[in-house]
RNA sequence: GCGCCGGUGCCCGAGCGGACCAAGGGAACGGCCUGCAAAGCCGUAAAGCCGCGGGUUCAAAUCCCGCCCGGCGCUCCA
């Protein structure tokens, strides 16, 4: 049975489906106007994992993954470049998806964008208003949050708490009834885009796409609805009321990922410490491996910490994972020529076992390393169960979308040089020409390449 | 200020009442293997009182109280 924590009852309790062997997972995606940074990553990596997880487990996974492409943000960047708001949004999610597959990041089943959906959530809007528990003022049309019942459920906090916050960073709009009250829909200011509404041009409030677009593909109660745990308070919980608002059944399970440090402190911009996912990658061509490891060390309700040397010792560890690949693919069953059905038996309960415990991928990694090892041992042994362990390991680690490649040796390999080089230091050492052997590999050394003398001949890779 | 989450070895990070495993990854050191290496295996960590101080319990890293430190959130804004 797998269990997840749950914002909204503030444990982890089983996964309670809407149908049998079918999940209904909604997470909210990015708002397209900048580059995305390692936040977005970690958790857009966080419900991959979750999705690829489910699957593995046998279930039909729906994944939507929502665009922001109309708000504040992306107006600005457009004013400020001199562009459109389309242009602006068109660009960067290009640049966001892209990021994603470098990720090794599956697509969603759905990529829903706001302004594609302004119709249903004008509908959505005057559904509250006909219930009402929504008014208008001249800048827009606000929900009354007063009259949601449970409003503050998903913060656990006392709904006069957070009035009484409310406020202390931003300056409330005299017009609305109650402070904690916010916008369905804002009325159009001068030069901005708008789609007309029967409270006049405007443009659709943040937390109603969501709820638009959750609901309207995958219908009431669907099961899981994620996001970072930034997002708790307001946008979920203003969507949440939302749906509540027009009796309509929300997300059955709501779950937050935890955000990221950078060298012990928070990123952010103002400190210098932004990092984007393209800066990352281009760093070492091992990057986008190496940090979805790291993401999957650290629990995913826990702030996790990132920096050079983390980043390092996990591409460290991703070189682990190719190197029992490449001893093994030189056994009678290599490890892609065995299935799941065909896995050690006591790897691959443990492996479920910890991830069916609220997502344990730190433990599920321990199963993986600690089955590495003993492929790795039960090869130096010619032992027979060699080829079920190490198949076990690259079965394991792909569930969890860490790819691992007995081939890497160098993607941009075709270096007929080395290859030459190789093959050179290979026939003096079959001469006993060590110093001939030696003085190529320091060579091949300094070109960053390591060569790795195995039974069946040198192989080599980049360091 | 209010709410929530954290503080575990050199670094990261599991564990969250009890068999002494305080997992796993990285780094370091020793051994085996190797022509020498790399990879791999085995082993080690003369300082881990599991942030500090109390308490509960036969038993706490794991529960309770206080304090210190870090992070996140505190409306139309990741």
């Amino acid at each position: 049975m797998i269990s997840l924590y749950d914002t909204l009852t503030g444990e982890v309790r089983p996964l309670t489906l809407r149908e049998e062997g079918r999940v209904a997972l909604y997470a909210c995606g990015p708002t397209v106007y900048d580059h995305p940074h390692l936040g977005h990553a970690r958790s857009a990596l966080t419900y991959d994992v979750l999705r690829r997880y489910l699957e593995w487990r046998g279930l039909d996974v729906r994944h939507v993954a929502n665009i922001t492409d109309i708000d504040d943000n992306i107006i600005n960047r457009a004013r400020d470049e001199g562009s459109t708001e389309s242009e602006v949004a068109v660009e960067w999610e290009a640049v966001y998806i892209d990021a994603m597959a470098a990720l090794n990041v599956l697509d969603p089943h759905d990529r829903p964008r706001a302004t594609e959906w302004v119709t249903e959530m004008v509908d959505f809007v005057a559904r509250i208003m006909d219930a009402g528990v929504a008014y208008t003022t001249p800048t827009g049309v606000y929900l009354r949050v007063r009259d949601v019942p449970g409003y503050s459920d998903l913060v656990h906090r006392d709904l006069d708490d957070l009035r009484a916050s409310a406020g202390a960073r931003v300056e409330v709009d005299e017009a609305k009834e109650d402070p904690l009250d916010f916008a369905l829909w804002k009325a159009a200011k001068p030069d901005e885009p708008s789609w007309p509404s029967p409270w006049g041009p405007g443009r659709p409030g943040w937390h109603i796409e969501c709820v638009a677009m959750s609901l309207g593909i995958l219908g009431d109660d669907f099961d899981i609805h994620g996001g970072g745990n930034d997002l708790v308070f307001p946008h979920h919980t203003n969507e949440r009321a939302e749906a509540l608002a027009v009796g309509r059944s929300f997300a059955r399970h709501w779950v937050h990922n935890a955000m990221l440090n950078i060298e012990g402190t928070k990123m952010s911009k103002s400190l210098g410490n932004y990092r984007t996912v393209v800066e990352m990658l281009d760093e070492h061509p091992d990057n986008g491996r190496a940090f979805r490891l790291l993401v999957l060390q650290t629990h995913y309700r826990k702030t996790m910490e990132v920096n050079a040397d983390l980043m390092a010792s996990a591409r460290a560890a991703c070189q682990r994972l190719d190197a029992l690949a490449r001893r093994a693919s030189v056994l009678n069953r290599p490890p892609e020529s065995l299935g799941p059905r065909d896995l050690d038996e006591s790897a691959v309960d443990a492996f479920n076992t910890a991830m069916d415990d609220d997502l344990g991928t730190p433990q599920a990694v321990a199963v993986i390393f600690e089955t590495l090892r003993r492929a790795n041992a039960a090869l130096d042994r010619g032992a027979d169960d060699a080829e079920v362990l190490a198949a076990t390991v690259t079965n394991l680690a792909g569930a969890l979308g860490v790819a691992v490649d007995a081939a890497r040796r160098g993607a941009d390999a075709g270096d007929a040089a080395i290859d030459d080089m190789v093959a050179r230091r290979q026939a003096a050492r079959e001469a006993r020409d060590w110093a001939t052997a030696d003085a190529l590999r320091d060579e091949l050394s300094a070109l960053g390449v390591v060569v790795e003398d195995t039974p069946a001949g040198p192989i080599w890779r980049r360091a």
